[in-house]
RNA sequence: GCACCCGUAGCUCAGCUGGAUAGAGCGCUGCCCUCCGAAGGCAGAGGUCGUGAGUUCGAAUCUCGCCGGGUGCGCCA
């Protein structure tokens, strides 16, 4: 896959192999923190490296020195990238010691070339070589429709991993159903009610403590239509079970079914409650027990707020703090049932025995304080082979008009993740959850996510994919369609691409394959929404540049070669606003 | 009290894992439609990157201390 950064920066790497054979410098340097990037002035150049500066220090040289002699040894070299072969660099050094690289315009236009032969698979990159990732997000308890926040991080966990997809990793997407714990037998007490009720009786306003959600209506009388009167009689202990299962059931469909309108998919749900049952948890506790990670212990009170009812308790503690926790962590409840903790350890000990060293895992801001001890424990159940990222998303506020929408589940003013969907459409509300870091706040207003302005950022990419598809419906009128695939464009005389802002916006094409890898390393799919947001930029201005100047319009009547030429460019715009849309699961529009 | 996250233009936020003169949108000022979509673009004004030290060729970015905001803190998940 074309990467112009990799192929230059071997480039560097091979001038400075040579240097080392030559004896102008010596073997065996380490040189993996140089880095190739374009520089942030455009006068610098098309490309920079930091190569001598980073030398400096290990060799006792003046950067500027080496940055001479590299400069000589990389000049005269040839460059392989794309369909491009041959001489092409120009290098320059400059003052600290970078080395600027200008490269040759057919270089950029193989680039170009590069992006119409690739299709979406443009900037589809081998850095994960295969390595199995486990991205585990959402995981909404099944006690009810999925909020907004929920939606927050299916759509990061499901970016991330598509974005790790494209980079060149076997990802796995996980769901973990908390079906265990006392929320679920709320749930089945809650729903005992509204079976009761779907069979005719008067139950009033539901008490404090159950769900009052009005969704278990209906799975109150799925449930009697299946069951009929079968439990109206009996005890609790008897209906709990087979209830709490019949209502986990139908809230994971409820849950599934939000998934779907935002076009959200999971490889593989795993059951909490199932591994409590078939004794993993017992199995994994038992191992960190032989290992001697297990101990009965007496916690400290935390400093400061006291709970009302502190007591000093002996517990059965997971020592967390050999791993870099802060406390050591509670296992078991008073009454001698696992904790949440405990179950999640065996979790993720069942992840890793499935294969997985890298797991990523999406989190409500409300879980930072579990973040440390659950890594721990994946360093304690891998045997530290194993290693835990945890992303943690933040609020997000809705508003509408700029005025606060007040939510609250008790008063029924509760906004669901579907409501918000239905209202906004799934590519709005999937780019707009982007188009923030993960652990920052988000706003976010109805009213603005569909105006269509300049300040809404989905808007505003959507309509430079429109315009390259309404310029291409005008080329059509202009030329033959045979003309005018990609494959035929690709042939087009990409030479006579020469404007400065045709340029640059070829070099900010060919930037796609860099931000996938460094979104991928850094496990950032926001990136892409800020990268999407420059291209289309850069677009409109280019467009906007052919208004002025009607020689720089796509489509000039008289020039049926320039035109096509143009034309791949436009076709360059429009397959990388689509290959990121693809990352992030929004669909391009060709007209809006 | 402790841990984690955040602090960048008047406002909302980026800043490519240490690079060169810190960017975008909104708002403000002034411009650009006989012409491929003005639903857009151009130009200008606007910064002690919370703060004080440290690390080094080089810091918004890394380390430590403060200040301010958020989240969480044994038997909830």
């Amino acid at each position: 896959m074309t990467n112009i950064f990799h192929d230059v920066r071997r480039l560097v790497l091979a001038a400075i192999d040579d240097l080392a054979a030559n004896g102008e410098l010596p073997p065996g340097l380490d040189l993996s923190r140089i880095t190739v990037e374009p520089p942030r002035d455009p006068a610098h150049g098309d490309l920079a490296t930091n190569a001598a500066m980073v030398l400096a220090g290990t060799l006792k040289e003046p950067p500027m020195v080496l940055a001479g002699r590299i400069a000589a040894a990389l000049g005269g070299r040839e460059l392989a990238t794309g369909d491009y072969h041959g001489p092409g660099l120009t290098v320059t050094v400059a003052r600290p010691g970078f080395l600027n690289i200008r490269l040759a315009q057919e270089i950029w236009h193989s680039q170009l070339r590069a992006v119409l032969h690739a299709g979406s698979a443009f900037g589809d990159s081998k850095l994960g070589r295969g390595e199995r990732v486990n991205v585990e997000y959402v995981s909404a308890n099944p006690t009810g429709p999925m909020h907004v926040g929920h939606g927050r991080g299916a759509v990061v966990g499901d970016a991330l991993a598509s974005l790790l997809a494209k980079a060149g990793f076997a990802v796995e997407r996980e769901y973990y159903i908390n079906d265990a714990g006392a929320q679920v037998d709320i749930l089945a007490r809650s729903l005992y009610l509204r079976y009761r009720e779907a069979l005719g009786e008067e139950v009033g306003s539901i008490p404090e403590g159950l769900y009052p959600g009005e969704y278990l209506v209906e799975t109150g009388r799925a449930l009697a239509a299946r069951d009929g009167r079968k439990w109206l009689d009996r005890p609790q202990a008897e209906w709990l079970a087979p209830l709490r299962e019949f209502a986990v059931g139908a809230m994971m469909a409820l849950i599934r079914d939000d998934l779907a309108t935002l076009g959200v998919t999971h490889d593989r749900f795993v059951s909490e409650r199932a591994l409590v049952e078939t004794g993993a948890i017992d199995d994994c506790l038992a191992a960190l027990d032989k290992s001697g990670l297990i101990y009965t212990g007496i916690l400290e009170p935390p400093k400061g707020k006291l709970p009302d009812d502190w007591e000093p308790r002996a517990q059965t503690l997971f020592r967390a703090t050999r791993f870099g926790d802060d406390v050591d962590r509670p296992l078991k409840k008073s009454d001698g049932s696992w904790t949440y903790f405990a179950a999640d350890i065996a979790y993720h000990r069942d992840k890793f025995a499935r294969g997985f060293a890298n797991m990523i895992d999406i989190w409500g801001a409300d879980h930072g304080g579990y973040v440390k001890r659950m890594q721990a424990a994946v360093k304690a159940v891998s045997d530290d082979q194993a290693a835990l990222d945890v992303k943690l998303c933040q609020l997000v506020n809705l508003f509408d008009k700029g005025q606060p929408v007040r939510m609250s589940k008790r008063a029924g003013t509760f906004v669901t993740l579907r409501e918000v969907v239905d209202e906004v459409g799934k590519d709005v509300f999937r780019f707009m959850m982007l188009t923030r870091r993960n652990d920052q706040a988000l706003d976010f207003d109805f009213a603005k996510v569909t105006e269509q302005s300049k300040d809404n950022p989905v808007f505003y990419v959507q309509y430079a994919h429109a315009r390259a598809a309404s310029v291409m419906r005008h080329a059509a009128q202009e030329l033959p369609p045979d003309d005018l695939s990609d494959r035929s464009l690709a042939a087009a005389p990409l030479d006579r691409l020469a404007d400065p802002a045709e340029l640059a916006l070829i070099r900010q094409l060919a930037l796609w394959p860099r931000l996938v890898e460094g979104a991928a390393e850094t496990h950032e799919p926001h990136r892409i929404a800020f990268y999407l947001q420059e291209v289309a930029a850069q677009f409109h201005t280019l467009w906007n540049k052919g208004r002025d100047e009607s020689t720089l319009r796509f489509i000039l009547a008289g020039d049926p070669g320039l035109t096509r030429a143009r034309l791949a460019l436009v076709r360059g715009v429009a397959i990388v606003i689509a290959s990121g849309f693809a990352v992030i699961g929004v669909e391009p529009v060709e007209e809006m």
